[in-house]
DNA sequence: AATTAATTCAACCGCAGGCTG
DNA sequence: CCAGCCTGCGGTTGAATTAAT
């Protein structure tokens, strides 16, 4: 496998971000849409690479960040959530709406392994600090998480459809972990003892860009996803974000969609039937 | 007020893995 | 099948900021 050269390039930029830098990519990606990373910055006419673009974008300007302390209840989500998904900041990220990977693994750093280890709590596996050295629970977990992994793999996408993210996610709900993976029915390993308050049943959608909402309580998703099955929408094959576009026209060149994004598309559509109009 | 230590967090780096020709 | 391209991820770094002395 290659590595990209898209960093090793001459004359561009690196460190901190400037405002006229920061206002360029927003118009671009305003004017555009995301994607097309490494071509972006020329377009843009940015000296950075794609991959810094991209990053700055998703940490920094995307408008529906929350960037906020982080609140109680968002802690005990991340806690648990690592406690399922191990280091897989963006898994965690994609059920905290507003939170990016990188600002949720800060603060795991920062705040929540101290917060854990003054609670006595290993923030690795989660376990007392001075229980005894796990080898088959801590195994059995480590085959929890890959379930739970595997169940996300086979929906591709950011899990949207958060209207009812921190009540469902926090839902005691015994019906929460019925959805059990194909592996919990052929072997006789015992349910996991200690995630039936996580609510895994995540359903997806395709993901809207979603400017910033005038009511931030209210979920543009639904509004989306009904605009979607209705009627006057294109579907944006580009896959800025998945982004449903009402009657916009996809920008990206290349008739709409390029093959590969195009058969990234179908698939996603056929992993997921029921978002098919 | 000056200096040092600790903390935070934006950005970078290298790699994995999927896709294409 | 293979080499190269591209995106996304997780770990790490280091500049900026804050707290302590």
């Amino acid at each position: 496998m290659g590595r990209s050269p898209c960093c090793e390039q001459a004359h561009t930029n690196k460190g901190a971000w400037t405002k006229e830098e920061d206002q360029r990519l927003i118009a671009y990606i305003k004017a555009h849409g995301e994607g097309c990373w490494r071509s972006l910055p020329k377009a843009a006419g940015l000296l950075r690479c794609g991959k810094s673009c991209r990053l700055r974008w998703i940490n920094y300007l995307r408008p529906d960040l929350k960037r906020g302390n982080f609140t109680e209840e968002e802690d005990e989500l991340i806690i648990k959530f690592h406690e399922l998904f191990g280091n897989k900041w963006s898994l965690i990220a994609g059920r905290l709406p507003g939170r990016t990977d990188n600002e949720i693994k800060n603060y795991w750093n920062t705040h929540i392994k101290r917060k854990l280890l003054a609670r006595g709590i290993d923030p690795q596996t989660h376990r007392p600090l001075n229980a005894a050295p796990a080898t088959a629970p801590a195994q059995q977990q480590q085959q929890y998480q890959l379930q739970a992994q595997r169940h996300l793999a086979a929906a591709p996408g950011h899990h949207h459809q958060q209207q009812d993210h921190f009540a469902g996610v926090l839902s005691n709900s015994p019906e929460a972990c019925s959805h059990s993976s194909d592996d919990e029915h052929r072997s006789s390993t015992p349910p996991p003892p200690r995630h039936l308050d996580i609510d895994l049943n995540l359903s997806i959608s395709l993901a809207p860009y979603q400017p910033p909402s005038e009511e931030p309580n209210k979920p543009p998703k639904q509004e989306a996803a009904a605009t979607a099955a209705g009627n006057n929408v294109t579907v944006c094959l580009c896959l800025n974000s998945l982004g449903y576009r009402p009657g916009v026209e996809c920008v990206c060149g290349g008739g709409g969609a390029s093959s590969r994004q195009e058969q990234w598309a179908r698939s996603f559509l056929q992993a997921a039937p029921c978002y098919r109009g």
